[in-house]
DNA sequence: CGTGTACTTGAGTGGGCTCAAGCAGGGTGG
DNA sequence: CCACCCTGCTTGAGCCCACTCAAGTACACG
């Protein structure tokens, strides 16, 4: 992660005008199209990033997890490529894009860095949508499959977002991942947690998941 | 494209090594999983891009066409993310990993620039797979982005691949793609042109296609 | 406790997949 | 030069899964 792979020393002096914000449910960090303005870093919780279709209709193209960083992928362009909104509650720093460029433009290092971290964002997300597309791939595959993607961290914990948000995901409609979800939860592999519209999560049994996933 | 943003000045020094190279159909550029040895700029024909999944088959996650460059997110890897087999005739200029690192370290502004043209292939395949992620888009409307996504630069001609590499990428199987193409050709919006394994391609009638493809 | 949103469940339909033949057409060998 | 074959493409028939439409239910929040 860019600001853990730095020294503290290294940050320090970069640090100012950086401060930590909490999002609610549905709360915007940015949005596309806007200015850039600064980067994130989530502390905690999740974030989607959205993308308005020409249509009106907004699909989600991605989720970011603790750790991750938003933003990145429009820290040396004009505008934000997507909108980024907060699932649940979220931690995250805030950093100005004034500061980041700075910060970059000190250390040449980071900039190669920083290319690994675009190549692997690019990876993950081809990996992701090849998953995805298969037309073959039934709809129970395809969820269990999105449920691994949810999870924080190497935890039993799964991100729970709504039915039509992962509808979305999975390119399938929310009826038939509220059926698979169902079926994963009476198998028993699938427990719902966290009655809160703020700390909704699953827990669930990670190697059955993996298991229906397996065909390809 | 790379190559040709920066002046020639820069790039003689540099050209020390760089040869140009034709591959034959089906000619492989790279494979994935093996040592960087190289970046490819494109100079006529189209590349795909294939990923091996766990159980044997491959997919398709992209096609390069003349004026890109490949092997670029595997540029700062160990090895190669990809495997890039060529389609049809492909003319192309190997630049040595080691000539491309010592380019890039030389010129910082260079480096701001990959990370944007890595942003633009995330962008770009993220535009992609969200058009071909909708379960409810036809299949006659995805065989008719993909066409549109296979022109060669801004004529009406249409880089024609097999029907089985069209399925890969359009998430559909051969037959269905045969048929909605067979439909095409019978709407007169779209012709086959090359008889030779080589050569081969579409004439299309782009505002038709588009038309077609627009159903969000 | 009421209200609204999110979720669940059911019945019926249809598009695309599967399975299974036919059909070019170009490359190879006689 | 022709016949063959082999790969890639086309076309058809039937079925199944996921979508659509339409209620009904649970649950969070005021």
């Amino acid at each position: 992660m860019v600001c853990s792979d730095v020294s503290l020393d290294e940050l320090v002096g970069f640090h100012v005008g950086i401060d930590a914000f909490g999002y609610a449910n549905l709360g915007i960090l940015y949005q596309a199209e806007f200015p850039v303005g600064a980067v994130y870093c989530i502390r905690a919780g999740a974030v989607k990033l959205m993308k308005s279709t020409p249509s009106g209709e907004h699909r989600i193209l991605r989720v970011l997890k603790t750790g991750d960083v938003a933003g990145l992928e429009s820290a040396f362009a004009e505008t934000y490529e997507h909108t980024a909104v907060a699932i649940g509650k979220v931690q995250a720093c805030r950093i100005p894009i004034t500061h980041f460029r700075r910060f970059v433009a000190g250390y040449p290092d980071l900039q190669v860095r920083l290319l690994q971290k675009s190549a692997a964002a690019l990876r993950e997300a081809e990996t992701w949508y090849s998953a995805m597309l298969g037309s073959g791939t039934p709809a129970r595959v395809r969820v269990a499959r999105l449920l691994l993607r949810l999870r924080a961290g190497s935890s039993d914990r799964i991100h729970r977002l709504s039915l039509d948000d992962m509808a979305a995901m999975a390119g399938i409609t929310r009826e038939t991942v509220s059926r698979a979800i169902s079926e994963f939860i009476r198998m028993g592999i699938l427990v719902k947690s966290g009655s809160g519209m703020n700390t909704r999560h699953f827990r669930g049994d990670m190697p059955a998941l993996e298991k229906i996933a397996q065909p390809d």
